[in-house]
DNA sequence: ACTGCCGGGTT
DNA sequence: AACCCGGCAGT
């Protein structure tokens, strides 16, 4: 851990929280060049619109309102997987991380300190939620859940090439759009989290960023998340399924019964990924040599 | 040698 | 249930 960093975010992140409270931050005074339709709402329209639907406590956001600038998001999943990964160095990779953006997303202004205030926010949201956490004397770390519009998602694909070998880090960095429904979803399973949703809508609302806790004993799973880093116990879906690399279903009994091994997976796995000396960075089920849970095969 | 993880033990 | 680890099998 790097506490003076923490500290840092915190303090960064309870100033934004307080000029968002009291007055309406301009985060993006312009219109934003989606590429897409008209929509040219500011954040400032959009995160006003925020906070009056968050006090009915109902979130409904226009499907057409998703097509908004694409620029924070990317600093999130690389904050929440390469910088991670990279974990130690602190909380200052943020430079390298607005400039790969802006290589990927094309964007021609360095947003560097909006990017990094975005990210801040919502590493400030996660360690509250965190601190809830503790409590039960649960170690958990969290990580967050973004949905990014396609067009900018394929676009930095295009260049990225993820399918190559060579790509370093954790695999699933960049999850599909998901529907509206599975994100309705997770609000309404996962009621406890909601709140920390909204807010995180509100404070990001380009990448509809999602809180969720992760199972270390989590079963298969239907639709791509970011990484990682995070896990909770929960009643999971699958405690007793697991996906093999083949994607079919295997249960304790396939397995006992087959009497042999099931085939080593191929993916990475935290071991691997984050080494023996951060062997506490491992999911929970490789620290206890167990499958692991977080890069499924 | 290294890695993934089953099976079983301990707390 | 959470946690740990010996030991086996795949690479």
């Amino acid at each position: 851990g790097n506490p003076s960093g923490h500290a840092d975010k915190e303090v960064m992140a309870a100033t934004v929280l307080t000029s968002l409270s009291t007055s309406p931050l301009v985060l993006y005074p312009s219109s934003v060049p989606t590429g897409n339709t008209t929509t040219s709402k500011t954040w400032k329209e959009v995160l006003s619109t925020s906070y009056s639907s968050s006090t009915s406590g109902n979130w409904s956001w226009d499907a057409s309102d998703q097509s908004v600038p694409s620029t924070p998001s990317p600093p999130l999943s690389k904050d929440a997987n390469t910088g991670f990964l990279h974990s130690a160095q602190g909380d200052d990779a943020s430079e390298d991380v607005s400039e790969s953006t802006h290589f990927m997303f094309e964007d021609p202004i360095p947003r560097k300190r909006k990017v990094k205030m975005i990210k801040n926010l919502n590493s400030f949201l996660c360690r509250r939620n965190s601190d809830s956490d503790y409590s039960d004397g649960e170690e958990d770390f969290y990580y967050s859940e973004i949905e990014v519009n396609m067009d900018s998602l394929t676009e930095g694909l295009s260049s990225l090439t993820p399918t190559s070998p060579t790509t370093a880090g954790p695999p699933p960095i960049f999850p599909p759009p998901l529907s509206d429904v599975s994100r309705s979803e997770y609000v309404g399973v996962n009621g406890s989290q909601s709140h920390t949703s909204s807010l995180l809508s509100q404070s990001a609302p380009s990448t509809l960023c999602h809180i969720r806790t992760d199972h270390a004993y989590q079963g298969p799973v239907t639709h791509v998340r970011t990484v990682c880093i995070g896990e909770k116990r929960q009643p999971a879906i699958g405690t007793h399924a697991a996906v093999n690399k083949n994607h079919s279903l295997v249960t304790p009994a396939t397995k006992s019964a087959a009497g042999t091994r099931k085939p080593r997976g191929e993916a990475k796995k935290c071991r691997k990924v984050y080494g023996m000396e951060k062997r506490d960075m491992w999911c929970t089920a490789c620290r206890w040599k167990k499958a692991c849970q977080r890069f499924t095969d």
